[in-house]
DNA sequence: TCAATGCTGAAATCATAAATTCAGAGGGGC
DNA sequence: GCCCCTCTGAATTTATGATTTCAGCATTGA
């Protein structure tokens, strides 16, 4: 009873309900779920019924107060709105043992790579290259567990394009002496996906002090550090219900990489061919 | 101006939000619409503002007030729930005409993911996943100049579901020394782009020696080191002129953790709960 | 037709959410 | 490094929307 759907209560509860009742439910499948997101008095004259009706009738669902079935709806639309491969699994009651499962993870991860080219405004995106490709205070670089990869991935190319980057390693023990150099102007970029580090934060605290910008990269739900950054490049990486991807923060650093190298190129192209033949 | 989106005035009037503003419009975007329908409150408690700063956000967007933003919201739900057209998240917002650059990068990589996932046969991936889960062999993973970090990055996964990981670094020098553990019947996944690594084709040469079984992850023009290896996982990686990207590859590698973790899940979830922490 | 029952909505009340204010913090410029 | 100006969120006020009440009306059964 308590976890079930709106609709699905309505549907339950329908021959219980009332004449007036009645109609307040059909409006509200009619146009579901957006009346019921609406005051009471707008869904009331819409579904041609009175205020009072309808809180009656939201109370027949079983619903505390009207606030709390409007919770429920966006909770319901929320869900909705999340990844297809997990509905599709479920909905299957496949284990996904088949042969498809490249393609589903594939498909999967190109609606979040879509997702996070609508997430990211078009002005952040190139705020950040041209931050970049500014160089005239350095540039540290900072990851999580296993971002800390696509922040050394980003950091070798970045390397070619310009001078000043530098990479915070994780051991906790020397990260203050690396800090030291941190000056104001610098900007930090900083990858953190749930869950979250919370080495990062204090990493974070310690860039601000010194008036470092911070540019963040993270998931949809938004690291902590969010609260110190001045610019964030949020990506989609939900994959149902077990996984997380980060390919769609991969993708974005790459584009990243490309943009700035755009425009630095008078200077990325000099360095590039000096430390072209130079063995990694 | 008035017939506009919400998304799409965001992005309009992103670049002259304030940082507390900034952070209510990812919130916002993060979970789109639903968190605007919450009330003002809960809506900044999720962006991590003050009720203050959400209403200031909403009159930069220009509505009138929160109750008026709210109704935009709704007709906006209502719209496209009607549109006979249901297409997603990409309908939301710009008119799609002038696209910016991330936009072309992301769309650019969606095609290399798709060629990708039809390049590489389904009874491949699944051989290497199952070869991955087996156990018995150790698994030696190593890269070239960029791809390395990938190598890391699938390392890093590798060790939580199984025994045995082992990667071999960059320096020509201390390879002799780690390949001498090598065992037949080992498994070894190489990673190599062009321009192609010399120093990997070398590994190979020795690893084959050794009975080791390759597995390669590569690009559509295929390294060298393919003459020595079992299974090949081709991806595509090619961007126009003159960029390669590698997000193909890093969902693939990807894509080949999450199977394995599947296929390995008894002995993996013991091994994970005991290491503890396991998100990305 | 006349009770009896209980449904309904207008109006009154109450609660909660929106809007405003303002003191203090933080950032940017000199 | 200091000052000024803008931004921010806690506290307060205002407004709006949710809830309750109750008189009247409809329906049902005798």
């Amino acid at each position: 009873m308590e976890g079930k759907s709106v609709a699905g209560r309505i549907h339950d509860a329908i021959h219980r309900l009332t004449s007036a009742e009645k109609r307040a439910a059909r409006g509200l499948l009619g146009s579901y779920p957006t009346l019921g997101l609406a005051p009471v008095a707008e869904f009331a004259q819409q579904a041609g019924a009175s205020s009072a009706t309808v809180l009656r009738f939201v109370a027949q669902l079983g619903y505390k107060s009207y606030p709390d079935f409007q919770r429920a709806l966006r909770e319901e639309l929320e869900e909705r709105s999340k990844s297809p491969l997990q509905r599709s699994q479920s909905a299957t009651g496949q284990p996904a043992g088949d042969k498809n499962f490249l393609d589903r993870f594939v498909t999967q991860e190109i609606e979040n790579l879509r997702g996070s080219a609508s997430l990211i405004p078009a002005s952040e995106f190139e705020e950040v290259c041209e931050r970049l490709a500014d160089t005239r205070g350095a540039c540290w670089l900072a990851g999580g567990r296993f971002t800390d990869f696509v922040a050394g991935y980003m950091e070798a190319h970045l390397r070619l394009i310009r001078q000043g980057v530098r990479r915070l390693d994780g051991r906790v023990a020397t990260r203050a002496d690396q800090l030291i150099d941190v000056k104001p102007g610098d900007v930090a970029i900083i990858f953190d996906v749930r869950r979250y580090d919370p080495g990062l934060v204090d990493v974070s605290v310690e860039l601000a002090a010194r008036r470092a910008q911070i540019v963040l990269v993270t998931d949809e739900w938004m690291s902590p550090v969010s609260r110190f950054a001045k610019l964030v490049l949020p990506c989609r990486t939900d994959m149902g219900r077990t996984w997380d991807a980060n390919g769609a923060l991969f993708t974005v650093v790459e584009a990243v990489i490309a943009r700035t190298t755009e425009l630095s190129w008078p200077t990325a192209s000099k360095r590039m061919g000096s430390i072209e033949g130079t063995s990694s």
